[in-house]
DNA sequence: TTGAAAGCGCTACCAT
DNA sequence: ATGGTAGCGCTTTCAA
């Protein structure tokens, strides 16, 4: 059953050429008359003859490959849903460059060994950067590996210079907030994500800023930075809507937490998009939960796949050409808003503007 | 900056003993004396030697390599949340039994395609099948090419044997069902994935025969099988909720489609959980949104995490030991309540019976 | 335009 | 317990 497939050798002793000739027929090399390439391109389509991939890593030295390192916790068994739309755009790339893409799930104390196993075993010729630090050691890391990489997202406090492409995180939340300061909110919480990472950094500046720019005092007690958790959204929400002097709407930096509010507002007895307003934002992109206009959800996650493509195709770049000046890339924020505060056409439009 | 890795030739001289030896002590050979063998693991560790996998990989003729093929369309842009926790739970039994996850994104048109020269190329021992339909031909393909391989989900119609693992989704969905029933609702939408899949069958059954056992009849005018997006789900429920003989409940067979149903619920001016009972269910686990005793999200997540865990298990099983008995595995279905009906904990409680 | 043959870095068989 | 060496299946000089 098992049918063991045939080698470079016995095909090219059934076309009665050498293997040279047929490999280089194979690879699309010009010193091969047409008529010949035609002959093997048709043989291996008939006799289902592919070139084995591990001879041929072998022989190039090179893994044609590209490894992502996906770091979970053995805490929280949660993965941010941006991940599987992230890799699906980066994935499309690969495939149509010819590149295999390697996902190392790592338990996330043990994530820079993985890096530097998977360079030094030869397993990968590049790497993305997921999920950056402020100060993020595995740029220094993967360097000094000598390894090509591209960041997605940056890493704010390193100076060196280094490949990386991001959303302009900052404006698309200072926009948000801004735009829940016109709908006349004065009490915005903020849910973001841990301190210590570089989005999240980020768009605490633009949410500050925005506030600052109108003038509306910033309250530390609104503002919090955890992992983005259900429960994070939902514990926060919970207490701040049974205090005094609650919100009256919110910010979140991931749809994760996102759910946990919509929960508590619930719970709460309030309806959200007229009691409170909740921005739920993820990677590229703010939404409205009640949106009624388009598929918010689809809108985030697609915008999120296309950083994808941009990212690998980055790194493509970098594996082919390792001279070329650096790539810094900044994608615009997409910003996605509901009709049900009745205000959406207005953010619409000065975010076209500002494209 | 590129420091060019050792191999083994250098490193065996280096050590003043023969490749073979050297190789045999890194591999774990019992005919190595251990005195040898440490002074082997530590020369390695201290100079940095890590053998080359792509040689590894011609030499030995394995790919330690397992491939998950994941079909995306160019229409509707949107991955599967569940996709990310379930490579998550493989990947980790991955690392911990030395193989890598290569996973390969193709247009859904071309997913046998890749099937096919994942396998010729020899970039993989073994395969998972995502999302199986009825009749699937990918099974029927994947034995001939003569590849491990284990389906997560069922194929019903195929009657060869075949390895599997599953979660009960008829059962989920029937007391899901029930618990509705028990609520007092008559009218239960059923917003299911496409027909032609084998879990959307399972699910439907399940309703189904829910109802038959309570001597509700089914209104096929209740019943949706489509893509599961999110507009599915805001465009049927909202259809629904402003005709005559609305649904007071809904069960929607993913989190997507269920996002565009609690939109449309507030667009209607009503309140989940108090107007209109929602469940949605994901592999393995259904939950009410506006869960408030656990996170209802994290656990339809960690679920899903922990089926991955088991199919990459099976498979690697297989791949050890082909001629092992064929691996079918039947998980329980984890469903999670919430509070806010007021009648949650009798639901868990039956659950928790049935288990 | 084609071919012969030397690697690529490791494993595993056969000796010792 | 250790070593020599022939592959693994391909690419890539070097020759013709």
């Amino acid at each position: 059953m098992n049918k063991k497939s045939m080698n470079l050798k016995e095909f090219s002793e059934l076309l009665g050429l050498s293997q040279t000739t047929v490999s280089r027929a194979l690879n699309g090399y010009p010193e091969v008359r047409e008529s010949t390439r035609l002959k093997v391109l048709d043989a291996a389509r008939a006799h289902n003859y592919t070139p084995n991939a591990r001879a041929k890593r072998l022989a190039t030295g090179k893994a044609m490959t590209i490894g992502h390192v996906l770091p979970v916790s053995k805490k929280h068994e949660m993965v941010n849903p941006i991940f599987a739309d992230f890799i699906a755009g980066a994935g499309e790339i690969y495939s149509d460059n010819g590149f295999d893409l390697l996902l190392s799930v790592v338990d996330d104390v043990s994530e820079e060994a993985s890096y530097r196993k998977l360079v030094s075993r030869g397993a990968v010729d590049g790497l993305i950067v997921h999920g950056p630090k402020v100060n993020d050691s595995r740029i220094a890391l993967l360097r000094e590996l000598g390894v090509p990489f591209v960041v997605h997202g940056r890493s704010t406090e390193i100076d060196t210079d280094y490949c990386w492409v991001d959303v302009n995180n900052k404006r698309a939340f200072q926009r948000v907030t801004e735009f829940l300061l016109d709908l006349g909110h004065r009490r915005i919480a903020l849910l973001n994500g841990l301190a210590d990472m570089d989005f999240a950094t980020r768009r605490g500046a633009g949410y500050v800023a925005a506030l600052e720019s109108r003038d509306v005092a910033v309250d530390p007690a609104l503002m919090f930075h955890e992992e983005m958790t259900e429960n994070f959204g939902y514990e926060t929400a919970r207490r701040l809507l049974s205090g005094d002097n609650a919100p009256t709407a919110f910010v979140a930096s991931s749809i994760i937490p996102g759910i946990g509010i919509r929960r508590a507002i619930s719970d709460a007895g309030l309806t959200m998009g007229r009691d409170v307003s909740v921005v739920i934002h993820d990677d590229a992109l703010s939404y409205f939960s009640n949106d009624g206009d388009e598929p918010a959800f689809t809108a985030v996650r697609s915008s999120v796949r296309q950083a994808g493509r941009h990212v690998a195709q980055a790194l493509i770049d970098r594996i082919a050409t390792p001279d070329a000046p650096v790539h810094q890339e900044m994608l615009e924020a997409v910003l996605t808003v509901g009709r049900s505060t009745g205000q959406a056409p207005a953010l619409r439009q000065v975010l076209d503007q500002g494209k």
